[in-house]
DNA sequence: TCTTGACTTGGACTTCGTCCATTGTAGGAT
DNA sequence: ATCCTACAATGGACGAAGTCCAAGTCAAGA
């Protein structure tokens, strides 16, 4: 993802080889990957990479609006680069695999005034659960 | 709550002081406390009540279907008394408040069978984000 | 009341994540 | 091309949340 690298330099950010590393590593669709999981593959790449440098990276990649960060399953948080586009996520109770999925209309929109408790409500996360093809054999 | 332990004495639990309290700690609207907040709330009643016995109940009236777990944050699960009626989260965003919230409408319905991916869909939660009156200021 | 298997205890352990003092370096300035 | 320095990386200690397990306790049926 050059663009995301493009995006990152104009907005200041100092371009390191951890920070290189760790944006190539979260890259493609329907990647969500533990923080520690992109650890592994990061140091594939670059062996001396620490851990506190994966979370750090994350964590501004987070605060950028470029990833998604994603608490499905109450264990290890997932990192989701395809941030560009609104989406919702199907996530395999058996096996943990995660698809990205298109909302149908705005669902912020379905949540009653009446039931808005006086909230400004600005973003809504919808997790879809169920079985994947290969789980519900 | 006693229609609760009822209900669970009926289906073959032994009924001890620790589930009891457990039980009785949660019950009411919109209550979403942690475990350990739980255990701290039975602790004055039974003192010597211990924190894996309190992991234990909320597991077991999580799988009986009494209570609902939720992952709103990446910080600890809360757990949910409300689990009869179907129902939806609303989390301020700055202060941690939770509200149960009804649907409008089946949440299950709006995902197209084209972003099914094949997935057996059974169930959805949906998480709405925003300023409470309180932190809107 | 006796018995027994289910339940509880408490402390060690695991996982996930944060913190911080020290060391290194990207990239602008000269 | 080299120097500066503020920003970034390191790694190890720390902390929060949760699980595990061997030993002790007790609810409830016989």
């Amino acid at each position: 993802m050059s663009d995301l690298l493009e995006r990152l330099r104009a907005r200041g950010w100092r371009m390191t080889s951890q920070r290189r590393v760790v944006a190539e590593v979260l890259s493609g669709e329907h990647v969500h990957l533990t923080a520690d999981e992109v650890h592994a593959r990061a140091v594939e790449r670059l062996p001396e990479i620490a851990r506190a440098t994966v979370y750090n990276t994350l964590g501004e990649l987070v605060s950028l609006g470029e990833v998604v960060e994603l608490s499905t399953d109450g264990r290890a948080k997932r990192y989701d680069p395809n941030a560009r586009r609104p989406h919702q996520h199907l996530v395999c109770t058996e096996c943990g695999t995660i698809r990205d999925v298109r909302p149908a209309g705005d669902p912020l929109a379905v949540l009653p005034d009446s039931e808005r408790y006086g909230f400004t409500v600005s973003k809504v996360d919808v997790t879809y659960r169920g079985l994947c093809p290969s789980c519900a054999g």
